[in-house]
DNA sequence: CTCGGCTGGATCGTATACGATCATCGTATA
DNA sequence: TATACGATGATCGTATACGATCCAGCCGAG
């Protein structure tokens, strides 16, 4: 569901600066867009033939939320080059995914365990083609489809809006500091499984937290263990 | 400190953008701007002796804060005026900001904790006058200083972010939803002297985080304990 | 007296125009 | 050849103007 740019496009009516925060922000999760490209606001609003002030709000926005960066008489340009910026966003997401995991737990649904699971299998059986023909893009959008399942039911919102701004972040960084690691594959889909099991049987609160926590924390450790970038990162 | 509209003002060639943005903020958190007050862009700009372009873009940059609220054809409107709102943004803050005092603890020197325990005493001095001729909104100012010392220095620029949002919502809440809860001021300086310890002796990340987390936690549950609004919330 | 439609004002959304600032490149000189 | 300096272009920042949309109050009909 994740997968197309706009997300949901349903309005006809929407503002131009929508559509114009639409149109870059799709163009940057979708890879169009790679770390580091310029984008000149004069450009944008010539390509979606809108005027420069919608575009510069929407500009703006993903300022804010940490999508580009914005230089005074040099223009926008995609975030997300430096390595610990990379793993600044992972500590976040892991600090703010476990927490809406372990919120949304008690309103997980059956049928959201099913296709968490079905999710799950896809997974384990794209393990089979590890590590040759193994299609680590596609492992990747299945992981964000996995954990959506597990965190969309938080009833925080503002703590669902940080996740999904993480998992932004992460969408656009991929490319230029490419984050998977594959060797953590197999266990990734063997700690969903517990992390399932967990929700399943109604864990307490806490517990599935730091399982979430865990998952993520332990991705990043594999991370980190192979890169001499940073060499001792508190992982929470 | 942060009675003056401006706060921090040293830049003298700031852009109008970023001077309708400090002018805005600082006039909402200073509780000039209670919520719910309507905010019109041209007044706003007529008030600077600027345009509406850059309110424009300060509005906009606050409402991705989540200080105020941004309707079409009505204006802005000052946000929180909702309870549940206000537990929403505890719960955040909670995660946040325990996350942040846990990764600056390695980094909290000697002069930190001295300011700590100084602003603490202070806070204790308080309670002298407790319950009668008890300042609630000096104690909470008091109280915002001394996490300050402890969490400014996270190594991790985005979860400092948040935590500054964080409190800075919170700020802009008081008045309506008054949140301080008398009783838990003895404990509140207990449980700081008690973090203070953890840090000075080198305790172990999930420890400090703990302990912060419970903290505010505790805090939460005494609000829910004497409001009926939102019966179970789970507290991370 | 109440209800429905209509007119007027207010506010936002966007386009266009102009000035300010900075990066870039070419050129002259040591 | 390397470096300092100045002209040029590009880009952003802001002001102003106009159109679109919505809310409020009034007026007339039932």
């Amino acid at each position: 569901m994740s997968g197309q740019a706009g997300a949901m496009a349903a309005s006809p009516a929407a503002s131009k600066s929508q559509l114009a925060y639409e149109w870059i922000h799709g163009r940057i999760v979708s890879g169009a867009l790679g770390p580091g490209s310029r984008l000149v606001l004069s450009q944008v609003a010539a390509e979606l033939d809108i005027s420069v002030v919608p575009v510069r709000e929407a500009v703006r926005r993903l300022e804010a939320e940490g999508l580009i960066t914005f230089e005074k008489n040099v223009g926008a340009t995609v975030a997300g080059i430096d390595p610990v910026e990379y793993l600044y966003t992972m500590q976040t997401l892991s600090l703010v995914e476990g927490a809406a995991t372990a919120l949304s737990a008690p309103s997980v649904r059956r049928a959201d365990l099913d296709a968490a699971r079905e999710v799950n299998g896809r997974m384990h059986a794209m393990l089979a083609d590890f590590p040759e023909n193994f299609d680590p893009v596609r492992f990747t959008q299945l992981n964000h489809d996995f954990h959506s399942v597990l965190f969309e039911h938080c009833p925080n919102p503002h703590i669902l809006d940080l996740v999904h701004r993480g998992w932004n972040r992460l969408t656009a960084l991929r490319g230029s500091t490419f984050s998977f690691v594959p060797e953590r594959a197999p266990e990734s889909v063997e700690e969903h499984e517990v992390l399932l099991q967990l929700i399943e049987r109604g864990a307490p609160t806490a517990e599935v937290e730091l399982a979430a926590r865990r998952h993520r924390s332990a991705t990043l450790d594999a991370y980190l263990a192979r890169t001499d970038a940073h060499p001792a990162f508190p992982v929470l």
